[in-house]
Parts: structure tokens; C-alpha cells; sequence
RNA sequence: GGUGGGGUACCGAAGUGGUCAACCGGGGCAGACUGUAAAUCUGUUGUCUUCGACUUCGUAGGUUCGAAUCCUACCCCCACCA
């Protein structure tokens, strides 16, 4: 392999946890090259939820990466899986989907993983094209490639297993079919998380069985969340979408731990491993502050779903806000009758709060004003004026229109 | 088919006749502090017209002055042995 290969595959290579096998992707770049002819690298996403998130750009990233040396994405919505719902995931099943939300869901996807990757190399499908059709019969010979064993070997379905945890005989099937869907395309490559080696492991073993050359499996590290434990995902509520508002993406990413601003710069901004340790040096030797560290984190990370703009007007406004902790641009406006009220009242009547109970107790705990005059009386009347602004807790706010 | 375990507030988990709107932990929210919506500390976390009232502990009934706790029926979940 000539040096230009090598600098592709080491840069191919970084950031990945598992590579089975380095070897392998070697020669499968080396063929594409010779014969002119791009890898199909696949990637599956099951809709069951409608937003990606940070933790998904990690990998998405990746898939860029090779699309920028030539190779094709074969990007999978599991349109079928999802409407069976994958119960994998320890405890919960989890609910199936319609099939009209799991299209809306698949639709939604499509535009996001084009904040990321290039459309012209990528090749979307869905696997209820060759699931959906599939008989009884197919369903049990794809099956028979597969033993009892083997899908024990997992290591969390043998912990639950000896921990007499229940084991859904779909989540039996789910990597089979996931499997199959590497069959079904011809991936030369897949790409997961590091919890999905496994299903993709499977992978190779079931195009081996199908007399296809085995992909290779890359994983790479899940990202952690806003709590900075868990892996990012919308059902632990510690996610950053990818959708969401500028101010939104910025504050979320300016709260997380400080430990923990390095793994995003690595795995969202890609950032070389020289480059970023420059930087942690300069904060261990207090040159430079983790705040404008994280400031510029963030600022980046919009900027990578809007614009070099937004990103600074999102930090202009943070600062505004919370250091300053001036009011912000805009804030909901509602319509309230001119008559007197009682604070709690019109608390939840703004929709500050869900409850007068909840609203007693944020007065009480002063966390409530009214044109920066703090109430802290519950029993407080408000004579309500045009343009007043309610303030309830850190960064909740409300300014008054009379009828 | 048999045996055993279990269903408690957002989640996990105590409580086995009154002092239980229900210990505790997590999460959420707020306050203080700060460098931020980090960390830390403190408070708070069913509803309402809040020194009081009302609804809540799988569902429906019953016993009792009084039940999440006792009884009856039913529904649901799980493991194990067949």
C-alpha cells in the first residue's frame, strides 16, 4: 500500500474502539482502489425516535469521513424492525410504533443525516423492502443460521440470563435481522456504537453463511450524556438534538462537566489528539479558563448545524442571560385580562408553572419576580401592566400583554 | 400444568391496622456560591380557596371508629420446575 493509503487508514482507523479487522479494511480499501470501485459502508438507525442527537454524530461523522475518500454510505431506517420494537436495552420493552409514525420518524431522519453526511454518496434504504416480504418459511431458515449459544455469548443477555432477567425471543431475533440487513446490501463495512458489537459481529458471520466476503465491523465510543454518566439518548433525557434552536444546543452544551468537554471536542468536532491536548494543558496550567473553553466548544458545535453567526449570537445571548443575568430577546408573550390576581395564579396561568402548588412553593423559595422585584409573599396580588415580565426561576420568563 | 416472587408517587425502593401524602436514593425544581444551565452545599418535590380540606399505594368490593397495611374476587408482571 502506498503512503497516501496508509495516511487514509490510520485516519480511517482513529477514534474507533473495535476493528475486526484492521487487516481486512486494508486489503477491502486496497480493491476499491484497484478497481475503482467505492466500499458500501452501512449504517443502521432503528426510528424509533424522530431526532438524532450528539451521540449519533459521532458515528455520522465517521461515515463522513469515509465518504470524503470516495466510498459510499448505505444508510439503513429500520422501518420494519421498528415497528416491532427492539426490547434490547435491559429493562423495558419498549412500545412498537406505528406504522405512520415510524415513516414520519423515517422522514424526519433523511434531513438530519444530511446535516452530516453527503447525499450524493449516500444510499438510503429501508429494510422492510426485503423484511416485509419475508415468509414464515424465510424467517425460520434465517434463523436456523444462528444457535442458542451463540446469542448467549452476548455478554448482556448471558448477565441477564444467570440473573434470571427476562429475555424477549425478539431480542433473540432482532441481531439476526439487523444481521440479514448486511446480508441484504452487500455492506463491506458497518459501522455501530461499541454496545452494538455484537449485532454487527453477527453480521459477518451471516454473510459467511450467505457465501458473501464478511464485513468489517468498526465501533466507536458512545458518547456521554448531559448527566455525564450515562450514554447520550432521549429516554434518559440527556441529549443535545441536532435540531434543536442554537440557544438551546449552546446551553446544553455549556452544561456539561468540565471533565468531559475533551470527549466532545474529540468525538463531535474531531479534533486531533495533539491539538486537544494542547488546549488541556493550557487549562491545567490556567492559561486558559474551562468557561471560554467550553464557550468555544460550543459555539463550534452549532456552528457545525448553522452558522459561524448563530453560534455567536447564541454565545452573546448566554452570556447576557446567565452571566449578566439580564432578560433575554425573546421571551413568550401572553395575553392576560387587566384584573388583579393572585401571584400563584398567574403563575400557572402563564404556564410558569403546572400547579398553584408548585407555584407556592417557587415564590416561597424566592424564586419568583416581577420587573426584577422579587415576591415572595404567596398571597401577593399582582395589578397587571403592559410589557410586564414575570420571571420564574432561572430561565423562565413571561411578559404580559393586556387585552 | 405446577411452585414461588411481585404490582407503592417521575424512576428505584421502604412501609404489613392509627403518629402515612407515605422513610430513603436517583431524577426534577429552587436558593446560595461560582466560571456556566459545571462542581459543591441547602431547601423542595400529589392537588386545592394550605394553621384546613380533598384525592392517591394494580382493579373492584368487604371488615373496622380508622387500611397502602386485614379479608374476598379479579387483572397484570416475573423467575423456576415440568
Amino acid at each position: 500500500m502506498n503512503i497516501q493509503g496508509k495516511e487514509l487508514l490510520k485516519g480511517l482507523v482513529d477514534r474507533t474502539v473495535d476493528i475486526h479487522s484492521t487487516h481486512e479494511l486494508s486489503k477491502k480499501l486496497q480493491v476499491s482502489k484497484d478497481e475503482n470501485r467505492p466500499l458500501r459502508i452501512k449504517l443502521g438507525a432503528d426510528p424509533s425516535s424522530s431526532d438524532l442527537h450528539l451521540g449519533h454524530v459521532v458515528v455520522l461523522n465517521k461515515l463522513r469521513e469515509f465518504q470524503d475518500a470516495g466510498h459510499t454510505i448505505v444508510f439503513i431506517i429500520g422501518d420494519f424492525t421498528g415497528m416491532i420494537g427492539d426490547p434490547s436495552g435491559q429493562s423495558k420493552t419498549r412500545v412498537s410504533l406505528s406504522k405512520e409514525e415510524v415513516e414520519e420518524n423515517a422522514k424526519t431522519y433523511q434531513e438530519q443525516v444530511f446535516k452530516v453526511l453527503n447525499p450524493k454518496q449516500t444510499e438510503i434504504r429501508f429494510n422492510s423492502e426485503w423484511c416485509g416480504s419475508m415468509s414464515f418459511e424465510d424467517v425460520i431458515r434465517l434463523t436456523a443460521h444462528c444457535t442458542v449459544a451463540q446469542i448467549l455469548a452476548r455478554d448482556d443477555f448471558s448477565k441477564r440470563y444467570t440473573n434470571h432477567q427476562p429475555i424477549s425471543l425478539v431480542e433473540f431475533i432482532y441481531p439476526i435481522v439487523q444481521a440479514y440487513d448486511s446480508v441484504m446490501v452487500q455492506a463491506d463495512v458497518e459501522l455501530g456504537g461499541t454496545d452494538q458489537l455484537f449485532n454487527l459481529l453477527l453480521g459477518r458471520e451471516l454473510q459467511k453463511a450467505y457465501g458473501q466476503e464478511p464485513q468489517v465491523v468498526m465501533t466507536l465510543p458512545l458518547l456521554e450524556g448531559l448527566d455525564g454518566i450515562h450514554k447520550m439518548s432521549k429516554s434518559l433525557n440527556n441529549y443535545v438534538g441536532i435540531t434543536e434552536s442554537p440557544k438551546e444546543i449552546f446551553g446544553k452544551v455549556m452544561s456539561i462537566s468540565d471533565e468531559l468537554i475533551w470527549r466532545y471536542f474529540s468525538l463531535i468536532l474531531c479534533m486531533r489528539e495533539d491539538e486537544r491536548k494542547e488546549i488541556e494543558q493550557s487549562v491545567v496550567s490556567g492559561t486558559r479558563h474551562p468557561r471560554d473553553i467550553k464557550d468555544e466548544l460550543a459555539q463550534n458545535i452549532v456552528a457545525m448545524f448553522y452558522s459561524q453567526t448563530d453560534a455567536q449570537h447564541a454565545s452573546q445571548e448566554f452570556a447576557a442571560v446567565f452571566k449578566n443575568k439580564e432578560v433575554p430577546e425573546d421571551i413568550p408573550e401572553v395575553q392576560m385580562s387587566g384584573d388583579p390576581i393572585g401571584i400563584l395564579n398567574l403563575l400557572t396561568q402563564t404556564h410558569l408553572t403546572t400547579s398553584n402548588g408548585e407555584a407556592r412553593r417557587l415564590v416561597q423559595q424566592g424564586g419568583v419576580s416581577i420587573d426584577e422585584q422579587k415576591v415572595t409573599d404567596p398571597t401577593f396580588q399582582v395589578k397587571l401592566k403592559k410589557g410586564m415580565i414575570i420571571k420564574a426561576g432561572k430561565r423562565k420568563f413571561v411578559k404580559i400583554l393586556l387585552k
